[in-house]
DNA sequence: CAAAAAATTTACCATTTGGTAGAGATCAGC
DNA sequence: GCTGATCTCTACCAAATGGTAAATTTTTTG
């Protein structure tokens, strides 16, 4: 997920503002910011927050320490500002799940979508992986609000289904936790499945959704 | 500071890890190791290899600093002993599966010890996940032979199974997978479930016995 | 109990790291 | 091409951190 520009936390005249979107307004800041977003990416999301230098930011970003810091001005203001540009698309599959729609089909399309999203952009799983397994401190106040309500929210819809018989009776939290944890273990353990897995695949996800769509259609099936 | 090696040295006569290898000889010694191991796993755990400090493992383990480097001559030693100690016991479950028991009995047993484990060593679990999640630089060798072999094993074990018509047939490596995803998920995640279901549950684990055992258990159904 | 061995303490040290000051260079708009 | 704003560089700094030296205290043992 490469910076697009849209909603970034700017340094304005060295003045720190934690959440707040603000556009970049110049050709530099834009490039700049994008080339710190990415190195942060792939930086933090390999090391964890304090595994993660501001030299290797800085280099990964192909300019020197005091200019970084020119455009975010602490370490905590760079992981912030990653973190709440993506949490977002992060969420959009669960989102997106309708409750007018027809069930199976619904939840397997966020099964889909949520494994084509770490496929796609495992750095990204790996950036959250971090945050979360050291107990979230950095987002905590995200999780107990946004996500609690979305995921409260899509509970009860997947529990109207199962009401109304479209799906087989399973406890929707679990449930959706299961599809996190299957999709989200191609990512974060890759190093792991590539190890073991050295002389048959190049790649974690071969086979994967295949496997995965068998294993939910199997369990969602009434 | 960082070396990726394998450190044998020794302090003073004796001590060098891994620390199955280790024969404690005082009491003191006994006393001291045991907290530092324990001080190390509170510590690795929740804060990964380059985020715990000496200073914080010390202090947990109520000794000072160069006390602790007096029975670890590096923060390294102290983790490569931890590790080393903990693969055995958490490879165990895997390992005892065996092929002349029922397949599904075997497979379902294998689920609930490794759901048991990381619900009773949960910081275990994220020690894995720390390491692994940044690559696992310090265990590469391990899990490229150790894990890799066991793995392929049971694999064999699991397709035989599924030849015979005693499994659904799935793809043995993405169902292994699928069970470390499920079990591990509720210790790695552990935050995240808590922030999510505060209102609700005080324990991650609650309803994931139920449910896992579900899930795999029509999965595994021919 | 006395000597040897083991354990602990105090006082350091070199690097790394996040972050700053401020001079100088570059750019955009007139 | 001038001017103010934006951007980048050099030179730092203080705290944190992994680790060491060596003296001192405690424990074990003959």
């Amino acid at each position: 997920m490469e910076y697009t520009g849209i909603d970034t936390p700017a340094l304005v005249n060295h003045l720190y503002m934690p959440l707040e979107k603000i556009k970049p307004r110049t050709r530099i800041q834009k490039q700049n910011i994008a080339a710190i977003m990415d190195a942060a990416l792939e930086v933090f999301s390999a090391n964890g927050f304090r595994g993660a230098t501001l030299d290797q930011i800085a280099q990964a970003a192909g300019i020197s320490k005091p200019n970084l810091l020119y455009y975010f001005n602490s370490k905590q203001a760079i992981h912030v500002a990653l973190l709440s540009e993506l949490l977002d698309v992060w969420l959009e599959p669960l989102r997106k799940m309708d409750p007018e729609g027809d069930a199976q089909a619904e939840l397997m399309a966020y099964v889909r979508r949520k494994l084509e999203l770490s496929q796609n952009f495992p750095r990204e799983s790996r950036l959250f992986a971090n945050e979360i397994v050291q107990g979230a401190p950095r987002i905590e106040v995200f999780l107990q609000n946004d996500l609690k309500s979305l995921v409260d929210e899509q509970a009860k819809v997947i529990r109207t289904w199962m009401d109304d018989g479209k799906l087989a009776r399973l406890d929707p939290y679990h449930l959706i936790f299961s599809i996190w944890a299957m999709t989200q273990h191609y990512a974060d353990f890759d190093a792991q499945i590539r190890m073991v897995r050295a002389d048959q695949i190049t790649n974690s996800y071969d086979g994967a959704e295949e496997f995965i769509e068998s294993v939910f259609r199997k369990i969602l099936t009434p």
